[in-house]
DNA sequence: CCCCAAGGTTCAGAATTTGGACGGACTATC
DNA sequence: GATAGTCCGTCCAAATTCTGAACCTTGGGG
């Protein structure tokens, strides 16, 4: 299977995966979302080579999760800022943090905190229901085929055989 | 930089993306999360090389984030859970999953639905900060060092210089 | 004995990704 | 008006990764 064969499935996953899924992408996000818009900043940052920076930021720029604006003429020259879609990603960012900070921080702690301007405290984020608020886990989920699915190929959506989906082992 | 130098770096989201920061390695969560187990369902859902497959179950599982078990003797059969560790990815792949749904989704709406089981309504996952269980979003917070910054190598961690750290355009 | 099943491993060749050099469009400084 | 410097990229050879297909192992069935 190809990179943008991704794209097509009837999965939201593929289909973000196709955009945001690979090592390098997801670190530029990290940067985005630190406050980093300049070319020479990402790669700075990042310590690879301007090919990738160049290639990833064209298609998060395509996929309009960034957006490129000059922010001087004479030379022009642009930087790349997140859009409302790209921050719409920040809970994407965020659950690696936490994820990270969980179970590979050492023994000093978390290399980043994050405040929450609204309440003052320095937070974790927590997986919410939209219907009643409440914490969620995975095994209080079950998923099932929605309208976008396609029934003439259910093989990729529809749960495998097993006992039940998210069971303990 | 090469693909092992992200897991030293002093950031939670190198240090997870080094463990699950690729396209098959995201998409075998997927699968994982749906009920999957058995390394010929994984490999006939994703349609990928054997190779693939075998090397990125290895790794989670080297990871801690699957552990393979036998689920009989005679011959001997193996299959892939998820650990508690494992678990914990998923407010990672959910928030995949919504920005897939919230963006990418087609007429028809999500592929896929999700239930809490709950409150029994399908819903999405809202972030909310662990403090005051308000919802958050990038603008309202502020990322500094932590304890597990290194102060020698500062420029992993601090923000670029910006007018302030995930700023509106 | 031969074939099947699950769960891999091995290997050559194709495709992608990478790093490092180079280019182009300006400005600032002599 | 040379020269150097900045910023953003592109080009190409080399390194890595992916693919497809064959092969291996443990055991069962005809």
């Amino acid at each position: 299977m190809k990179w943008d064969d991704l794209a097509d499935q009837p999965c939201s996953v593929a289909r973000t995966v196709a955009v945001i899924g690979d090592r390098w992408t997801l670190m530029i996000l990290r940067d985005a979302f630190l406050g980093v818009r300049r070319f020479e900043a990402f790669q700075a940052r990042l310590g690879i080579s301007r090919t990738i920076i160049a290639e990833r930021l064209k298609r998060l720029t395509d996929e309009g999760v960034l957006i490129k604006t000059p922010y001087q003429d004479r030379p022009v020259r642009h930087d790349y800022r997140l859009t409302d879609k790209g921050r719409d990603l920040y809970p994407v960012v965020m659950a690696i943090v936490t994820w990270g900070d969980r179970h590979y921080a050492g023994p000093a702690g978390a290399p980043l905190l994050h405040r929450h301007k609204a309440c003052g405290c320095d937070f974790a984020p927590v997986m919410t229901c939209s219907e009643c608020q409440a914490p969620v886990t995975a095994r209080e989920v079950e998923t099932r085929a929605g309208p976008g699915a396609l029934m003439d190929r259910p093989s990729v959506i529809v749960p495998a055989a097993a006992p039940s989906p998210i069971s303990p082992p």
